[in-house]
DNA sequence: GTGGCATGAATTGGATCCAATAACAACCTA
DNA sequence: TAGGTTGTTATTGGATCCAATTCATGCCAC
């Protein structure tokens, strides 16, 4: 997202313009990606776009299948409650291995997210600052495998997030809030129990809202 | 391991031969994967090979750095204990998403995987039979995104398993033996609740015990 | 009219060649 | 003699061309 350093390669640039693409709703999910339409709406040659395209295959942002190319995966309303059922088990232990290491300044910042969540009711801009949100509640956590694994569970269901968000527009921002709120108190506290149980709850009640509302899997188009 | 179908294309079939090669420990962590030598190793050009590098990475079998080309992970004691902390979490979430699936023929096959671990002492052999049974285990779920995390986190850590096993031989064999027995019971009663415990408590006692042993991580070579 | 089959176009996979970047070594200078 | 610098070499990144596979269209037989 903002990772700023160009990284200097072509196919790392690729990369980072379809997984824009992909996770602000540019690219639906079920959609083709043809190399050479990439390629030259991209600049660049199909080289770097299979590169591109295996790079996002990692994160889990598009799937790729033997001679039949990369789309957008499409996900039914199962396979996004475990992945909500795995963010549930990994992103509290994310905030054990974050929270010792958090100093006040990043502490600052998380509050200063979560202020302007509380102003903004925008629904593009409330998935940017609710995902800056948590990441900040990450910073601490220095594992790399654990850090990209939480990512990846970000990718996956950033486009369910917002078809929910788009659907019920901004109705439960309160109850999102009271959660937030209760969460930044505890790490303020530096009570990392009370912090694990109160994101868990917090994606939990998430995950149970997004299931009851199946109509968000309809494939649009 | 065991996936038998060569998935046709050329690049697959590449990555599958590194990935047992890094799997086995023919491979070291830390070595550096240049691409010419394994195309001339392997046969095809250096394209497939950069492909099943992309690939492998994408399973945390090899980290690809711009610019400076491909090598195995070489983790620290703190990383390899995060990524148990991960098992320990993920893990016991894939076996109640199984168990609803498993019928009996699974469970005999659990069985008889068990049988075989305490009848053969080696420690290659015990590697790929402690494998298969907690991925017997799994067999019913059939999240294909919860399953990819899981195979990362054995492909990741299988090499600090293999030295931890040539340092301490079968010593800890009834242990362990003593632990997939209490499992496979619980499986067999259909109690997903014990089953997730016990499978918690032997991720977490192994993990202590790779704790206990840095010497495991120092750079052989 | 429908099902199967063959032929065509479209798309992905692979090989070779060329350019750019990084590691390495020898050299020159202080 | 030590440190920095520059030139060389080895290795990765990218572009173009060709082969293999897949999908769709249309044809023919029944």
């Amino acid at each position: 997202m903002s990772d700023a350093s160009t990284e200097s390669a072509a196919s790392s640039r690729i990369a980072q313009a379809l997984r824009d693409d992909i996770l602000n709703g540019s690219i639906a999910p079920g959609q083709r990606l043809r190399q050479e339409d990439i390629a030259e709406r991209l600049g660049g040659s199909r080289l770097p776009v299979r590169e591109a395209l295996r790079i996002l295959a990692a994160e889990g942002l598009v799937q790729i299948e033997p001679n039949k190319g990369a789309r957008v995966p499409l996900l039914d309303p199962g396979e996004v409650e475990t992945l909500y059922r795995m963010r549930e088990r990994l992103e509290p232990l994310a905030l054990s291995e974050s929270m010792a290491n958090l100093n006040s300044a990043d502490l600052a910042e998380i509050s200063e997210i979560q202020r302007r969540i509380e102003q903004g009711v925008d629904v593009t801009e409330f998935l940017i600052l609710d995902r800056e949100f948590h990441m900040a509640s990450y910073t601490g956590c220095s594992d790399e495998h654990l850090m990209l694994s939480v990512v990846r569970l970000w990718n996956s269901t950033q486009h369910y997030r917002r078809a929910f968000m788009s659907l019920t527009g901004s109705g439960r921002a309160q109850i999102v809030n009271a959660e937030h709120r209760l969460l930044m108190e505890a790490l303020e506290r530096r009570d990392t129990e009370d912090a694990e149980l109160y994101l868990l709850g917090h994606i939990r009640r998430t995950r149970k809202e997004l299931v009851r509302h199946p109509e968000i899997f309809s494939t649009g188009s």
